[in-house]
DNA sequence: CGGTGTCAACGAAAATGTTCGTAGATAGAG
DNA sequence: CTCTATCTACGAACATTTTCGTTGACACCG
């Protein structure tokens, strides 16, 4: 479970963040979708999913003439994985540095406020 | 204010935290700190600091034959700029979905986790 | 059929990041 | 003054990431 996942590089992440949101896709999918903001060829976005499946960043349904690519991992435990890898390359180690700092830099409003506190409370009825 | 700091790239974080550690320092004392942990040569530790002075990462103080380098930015200013780009990258401009994430994902000490609170509700009462 | 459009595969170029060898300058020891 | 140790500068090699052109396969349309 544990399992290291290779950190996607940015392009990749651009192309997961696709799949999460649109669920499995064609490469053209894929590109329609990114080329609103990305203007990436679509060679391009095919070879960085033909990478990504070579990494196991995702997986490949080849049954169609049109390979369809989903997400091997969810959106939930790639962000932590990052989250963890940039706690140990810039927050000395230390996630509730990290959240403070996100918490101060950032202008969320009461209900997010409100979410927050409530996660907070009940960790702290867990760790005794 | 809001300039455009170049994000650091994994070996130049771990430099940056080896000035923000030590304060200004020589090429030997930056690479004596890293090889510790890391073996690269001092050529490399070099080169690096030379291209973080093109970029801005760092000012060169060059009156002494061994020149001194400082961080250019903060800790903090650096941390939040990771932490936006992380947030944009990755947590689709959520900052509080990063922070439930990383909370959820953290064992917190109680006192850790006293902080948290506190900051909490400062920004509570500021808020509306 | 045969032409047209879409597809995956491949390779290579371009861009970026990382590493280090070598050369030349300079300070300090003897 | 000369030798040695240490420093910066430079450039090249190498790795990784990003980009895309070209090719051949294949399906659909007529």
């Amino acid at each position: 479970m544990g399992d290291k996942i290779p950190r996607p590089t940015d392009a990749e992440l651009a192309i997961l963040n696709v799949l999460w949101l649109r669920g499995p896709s064609t490469v053209r999918e894929v590109h329609d979708a990114l080329s609103s903001t990305h203007d990436t060829g679509y060679t391009t976005v095919l070879k960085l999913l033909q990478i990504m499946t070579d990494k196991g960043l995702v997986d490949r349904d080849e049954s169609a003439r049109a390979h369809v690519y989903k997400t091997r991992y969810s959106e939930q435990r790639t962000q932590r994985q990052l989250l963890g890898d940039l706690i140990d390359r810039a927050f000395r180690g230390s996630p509730a540095q990290l959240v403070m700092q996100a918490l101060s830099a950032t202008r969320a409003s009461a209900e997010e406020l409100t979410a927050i506190r409530q996660l907070l409370e009940r960790m702290e009825g867990d760790a005794k």
